[in-house]
DNA sequence: AGTTCCTCCTGGTTGC
DNA sequence: TGCAACCAGGAGGAAC
């Protein structure tokens, strides 16, 4: 499931075929991904049919790619669940679930496909217009406007996530998943940042010392920067990088995907905790029962 | 106004 | 064996 890592590793991957780029005409298989887009496919295609793109941007998981010579206006591109971005060739056979198809002609002449592929079609491209973001004076699209930096931002500001968290009545892992508060977590690494953090899903944000509040960031900051260095998590063929590879991740996670095996810390610690799988919020939460106790309410 | 729930989707897995 | 129900979840908007 496409989270920050996985997004960055498509927008590095995505950035010597859109910066300096010209775009041709967008091919629509299944106009389902292009719901969010005003104006639809015949705004989209005639938007990018001939335009010279910029290099890709990224917040949380929002990817966009400017339109240089409107420096208003971008293509958002949001991976949802399952969304993929293949650079291909063109005469390379359409992979299953293609849903849209753009011809580029990069900067240094190579031509090539970018191609949108999303089994569950949660993701989708949308054209946006671009305004300045006050907290930070960047460019961001105006359906990304309401999304926090997130924790591999510069500017990304720990002790105001604690303020606000102190503030809520909400519970730990639904204000990690918030992205209006901090961006680009998702069910992996948030039930990871738990894990390293020793802090259970359900504990009341209000109730966090500030010293826990670093921790946790500060592991969901750790866990994707390591993700990212790895080329990002794969469970299957959901998700790849823009040549279609996985990353490696997977094998490094401690608690997610762990139902009952046993908890990597305590192991090494000579205890016997369990990792168990909770339903939380209609999503499945991963901890070990032994060093992530419910807290008492 | 803040918080919770529902919906959008497909394909692999589980259960009868 | 076959088919139905269930599960995975990012994010927006409805509902409370």
């Amino acid at each position: 499931m496409p989270e920050l890592p996985e997004v960055e590793v498509v927008r590095r991957g995505l950035l010597p075929f859109t910066a300096g780029a010209h775009a041709g005409r967008l091919d629509v298989l299944d106009p389902r991904s292009l719901r969010r887009s005003p104006g639809g496919e015949e705004s989209l295609r005639a938007a990018l049919d001939g335009r010279l793109l910029g290099a890709p941007m990224r917040r949380g998981k929002f990817l966009w790619i400017p339109l240089a010579e409107a420096g208003e206006a971008a293509v958002v591109v949001h991976l949802g669940m399952s969304g993929q971005v293949r650079v291909d060739d063109a005469t390379r056979p359409d992979p299953p679930h293609l849903r849209l198809r753009l011809p580029v002609i990069a900067a240094d002449g190579r031509e090539a496909e970018l191609r949108f592929v999303d089994q569950r079609i949660f993701g989708g491209w949308w054209l946006d217009r671009l305004v300045t973001d006050p907290a930070t004076g960047e460019r961001i699209p105006t359906t990304a406007a309401h999304i926090a930096l997130d924790p591999l931002h510069r500017q990304f500001d720990p002790d105001a996530v604690h303020d606000r968290w102190r503030r809520s009545r909400t519970r730990l892992k639904r204000a990690l998943l918030d992205q209006s508060l901090v961006s680009g977590i998702g069910n992996i690494y948030a039930d990871e940042a738990l894990w390293a953090s020793r802090l259970h899903p359900e504990r009341r944000t209000a109730t966090l010392s500030r010293a826990q509040g670093h921790a946790v960031l500060t592991a969901a900051a750790t866990v994707m920067e390591r993700a990212l260095a790895v080329g990002g998590t794969s469970f299957d063929a959901l998700y790849v990088n823009v040549d279609g590879r996985s990353g490696y991740f997977a094998r490094s996670l401690n608690a997610y995907g762990r139902t009952g095996e046993p908890c990597p810390r305590c192991r090494d610690e000579g205890r016997d905790g369990v990792i168990v799988r909770e339903a939380f919020m209609g999503r499945s939460s991963h901890r070990c029962r032994r060093c992530q106790p419910r807290p008492r309410t």
